[in-house]
DNA sequence: TTGCTCCTCACGTCACGTGAGGTGGC
DNA sequence: TTGCTCCTCACGTCACGTGAGGTGGC
């Protein structure tokens, strides 16, 4: 499901050689095992990624991506991971009109259809990403002001002890 | 708190015509009595805001902006209340610098101590927002990238229907 | 007096944290 | 065999949600 997948397709080898262990993905992610489990367990990650050596999860390096994706919307949009579920059902509705488009055999109308309703999800997530986004411009540039006013009145404090006095103490709130 | 208060400082007049009670503010802030409630219990409020009429629990417009700051951070930045609790502290310190700021018998080395000290508060808060912007401004790349590609798909659909085939459908991912 | 909102417990829930007690692989 | 990480319960916690039962103001 990721956005932009940079990572290549890692070949499913049969060796574990390239896949993870719960503790190594949660540490490489910032998180902990319990949560992988836990996403696992609400249905937010596909169920138990191959098991081959006894319990042990093993996850390989695409299976990795997804939790690094599943994480990275949760904390930037900061959803419910119920809300999130929806988003990525949507999501991976996106993946199946991915692999149904690479097949020739579906005429050109359902094509579209697939293709606007994921036009869609993607507006959506947008439309979310950019609220947010001028949320956070808007507390920055309150904060730089705030800022701004800080240091005037600090470089005033040290011209006025060199013998030459500030324009103006402004009576700006700090 | 409030960062940059753009509501003037409502006198506290005694009457109660100014003041709103719990469940209005829940309303008007997007949140909930419970909420409220619930950080003033853990200390992120004030204790108890004068409560002339029985028990009930009444907000000065000051009050009210107060709370609204709070929800605010919390959503933006998305730490969990002990850590806000934390930053509050730290803006109160502020509030306490810019009283004593007013009275003119603080020495300028103590001026500038306290006005330093705000500015520190003020660039930790700047350096989380601005991650978290980075953070959104990429995602936001991303999902527009990602919306051109599908745009094209679909644009090509619709010119092959008209006999002019597109000029060629690229194999980029969807 | 009738509604409405308010109050304080107090238990439920979501998203995990944190041991308890046991098993598997270098 | 000794450590280490893994496993599954299962109870604890944070940030509230949600009634239960009762009181106050237009």
């Amino acid at each position: 499901m990721s956005v932009n997948p940079t990572q290549p397709e890692a070949a499913p080898s049969a060796a574990r050689s390239d896949s993870l262990r719960i503790g190594d993905v949660a540490r490489l992610l910032g998180t902990t095992p319990r949560t992988i489990r836990y996403y696992e367990e609400i249905g937010l990650l596909p169920e138990a990624p191959a098991r081959p050596s006894g319990q042990h999860r093993l996850y390989t390096q695409t299976e990795v991506e997804r939790i690094r994706e599943v994480m990275r919307l949760k904390h930037l949009l900061g959803v419910s991971l119920e809300e999130l579920k929806t988003l990525l059902t949507a999501e991976e509705a996106r993946a199946e009109v991915r692999a149904q488009l690479r097949r020739d055999d579906v005429d050109p109308g359902r094509r579209r259809e697939l293709l606007t309703q994921a036009l869609g999800h993607i507006d959506r997530q947008l439309e979310l990403v950019r609220h947010r986004a001028s949320e956070l411009a808007k507390l920055e540039h309150e904060l730089s002001e705030t800022r701004k006013r800080a240091r005037r009145k600090i470089r005033g404090l040290d011209a006025a002890e060199e013998g030459t006095f500030p324009p103006s103490e402004e009576m700006t709130p700090l």
